[in-house]
DNA sequence: CGGTCGCTTGATAATCGTCAATTGATGTGG
DNA sequence: CCACATCAATTGACGATTATCAAGCGACCG
C-alpha cells in the first residue's frame, strides 16, 4: 500500500491523477473544485484494506482503477459483502452519521484510489451549492442501491439473483465505456456468493448452467452475455434449476 | 388523507406541529430553521400512500405520529418492504439521486406527517452549514441501516432475523422514550415477513416458539422481551428450530 | 350474520447449504 | 526446474431450513 501525496502546487496546474476518473455528470467547474481537495493517491495490492469497520472516518475515496468490496462484519466472525465498487465510484459515504467507517473497504485486485479528506470535502461543499447537491446525490444513490439489494436478497431466488447481478454489471459497463465482447468479473465465486447471500457452490452451478443453456459464455472470470432476453427472463420470471427434480405442473385439483 | 397547510404567519410564532417530534440531536437554532420550511401536515388512514415509486420527488416527510413502510416494487408484481419508519424519522431520502421516489411510502396505521418541500430544504441547507451536515447525516444513516439490513437478509437464519429485529425495536424504544413493559408492533406478520425475507407462517411459528421458551411474551402485536440474554444468543449464535428434527451433533469420524 | 382479515398450526416438499472429492492454476522453495 | 502447497473452481450426494398448501379460529365490520 503506497501513498503518493499530491503537492499543493501541483493541484489544478498539471493533469490531475483524478482527471478522466471522476464520477459522471460532473460540470467542469466542479471537477476543478474536487481535484483541489484531493491530497493523495493510494496504490493497493489485492487484499489490502483502505478502511476498517469502526475506524475514524477521515477520508472518502474515489476509485481510479481496480475494484473494491465493502464488507459488513457481524457477530461470531460472520461477514457479508454489501457493495462492490469500480472506477469512478466514491467509497465511504456511509460514514457521515457515526463519523466511523461502517464496513471494511478491501481491494479485489491491484488498485489505485484518490483520497479526499472529509473536512476539506465539507468545506468545499458549504462553499458551493452545486457540489452539495452532487454529494447528496451520491449518498442518496448509495441508499437507493442498498435498498434494491435488500429486495434482491429477500425476494429473489438464486437464479434470479445471478441474472440480476449480471444484467446490472452489463448495464454499468454499457454506461461507462464500450464493451466489445464481454467483461471480466473482479471477484471470486465466493465473494459473489457472499454479496448475493448464496454459497460459492451455488454460484458455480448456476454459472455452469447459464453456460450450458447458451445464455452466456462463462470462462473463469470472463463473462459474455449471449442472450439478453433469456437472462431477463431468468431475472423476472425465474427458472427451474437443473438440480430441481421437476417443475411443479399444477394439476387441476378436484373441487 | 387530509392536508392541513401551515400558514406562513403561523410558522415559528405559535407552537409548531413538529415541535417535540423532530429528529434527535438537533440544536435549537436548527429546529427553528426546520420548522420554517414545513408547509403542511398530512393525516393518513391505514393503507394510504404518501408517495408512489417513480413519482416526482417534491417533498420529504417527517413522521409525527404513527408508522410507515417503504415498499420496493419488482418485476411480476413482487414487492418487499425495505424499511419501517416511526415518529421522528425522515422519509424520502433516497429520492435525491433520480429526483423520483424509489419506493412507495404507505401508512401502517392512522398517522400524521409533516411535509417539507425539497426545494426549500435545499435552500435552507445551502444557507446553513450545520443543517447541511444534519441532512447528510440522515441520508448516511439510512445508507448504514440499509447495509445492515443487507447483512441481515443475506447472512442470518430465520430465528436470527427475528431476534435481530426485536432487539433493534427494543433499542429504538429505549433511545426514544421509556418503555414500561413491552411495546406494540405496528405491522402485521406478513409485513414483518416481507421485511425479513420470510413468510408470514415462519414469523408466526418463531414468535410462538419465543413465547413457548419464555424468551418473550407475545400477545398479538404486543411484545415484551423477558430474557434479553437469550434473545441475544438467538441473534448471535442461532438456535434450533422446534421444527428441526435434531441438531447435528457432529460425531467423531473415523480417520 | 356472513365475510374478510390476521393469525396459528400441521403436513409436505423444494431450494439451497453442507460435506466431500477432484482438477487446474499459481506460486514458492529446495 | 520440479515437487509441493495453496487456492479457485467444478461437480455430486445428501439433508435441513424454510416455503407452500391447507385447515381452522377469533375478531372486526358492514
Amino acid at each position: 500500500m503506497k501513498r503518493h501525496p499530491i503537492p499543493l502546487l501541483y493541484r489544478s496546474q498539471h493533469p490531475h491523477p483524478c482527471d478522466d476518473h471522476l464520477p459522471p455528470d460532473l460540470h467542469a467547474g466542479l471537477q476543478q473544485r474536487i481535484t483541489e481537495v484531493a491530497t493523495s493517491t493510494v496504490e493497493l495490492a489485492r487484499g489490502e484494506n483502505l478502511a476498517h469497520s469502526g475506524a475514524a472516518f477521515h477520508h472518502l475515496y474515489l476509485v481510479v482503477s481496480g475494484a473494491f468490496k465493502a464488507v459488513q462484519l457481524g457477530a461470531e466472525g460472520r461477514s457479508q459483502i454489501v457493495c462492490f465498487y469500480g472506477p469512478r465510484e466514491l467509497m465511504g459515504l456511509s460514514g457521515f452519521s457515526q463519523r466511523r467507517y461502517t464496513t471494511d473497504l478491501s481491494a479485489l485486485m491491484p488498485s489505485v484510489v484518490c483520497e479526499f479528506p472529509v473536512q476539506a470535502i465539507e468545506s468545499a461543499v458549504s462553499a458551493d451549492r452545486l457540489l452539495l447537491e452532487r454529494l447528496l446525490t451520491y449518498v442518496s444513490e448509495g441508499l437507493e442501491r442498498a435498498e434494491q439489494d435488500q429486495f434482491m436478497l429477500g425476494s429473489l431466488t438464486a437464479p434470479q439473483k445471478i441474472a440480476c447481478f449480471l444484467l446490472r454489471v452489463q448495464a454499468m459497463r454499457r454506461r461507462i465505456g464500450g464493451d466489445a465482447n464481454g467483461f471480466d468479473l473482479p471477484m471470486t465465486r465466493e465473494e459473489l456468493g457472499s454479496y448475493l447471500g448464496l454459497t460459492m457452490e451455488t454460484i458455480s452451478r448456476l454459472l455452469s448452467h447459464l453456460h450450458a443453456q447458451g445464455v452466456a459464455r462463462i470462462d473463469k472470470r470472463h463473462v459474455q452475455i449471449l442472450r439478453d432476453d433469456l437472462l431477463q427472463a431468468w431475472r423476472d420470471e425465474g427458472v427451474d434449476l437443473p438440480l430441481s427434480k421437476r417443475k411443479k405442473s399444477p394439476e387441476l385439483r378436484v373441487a
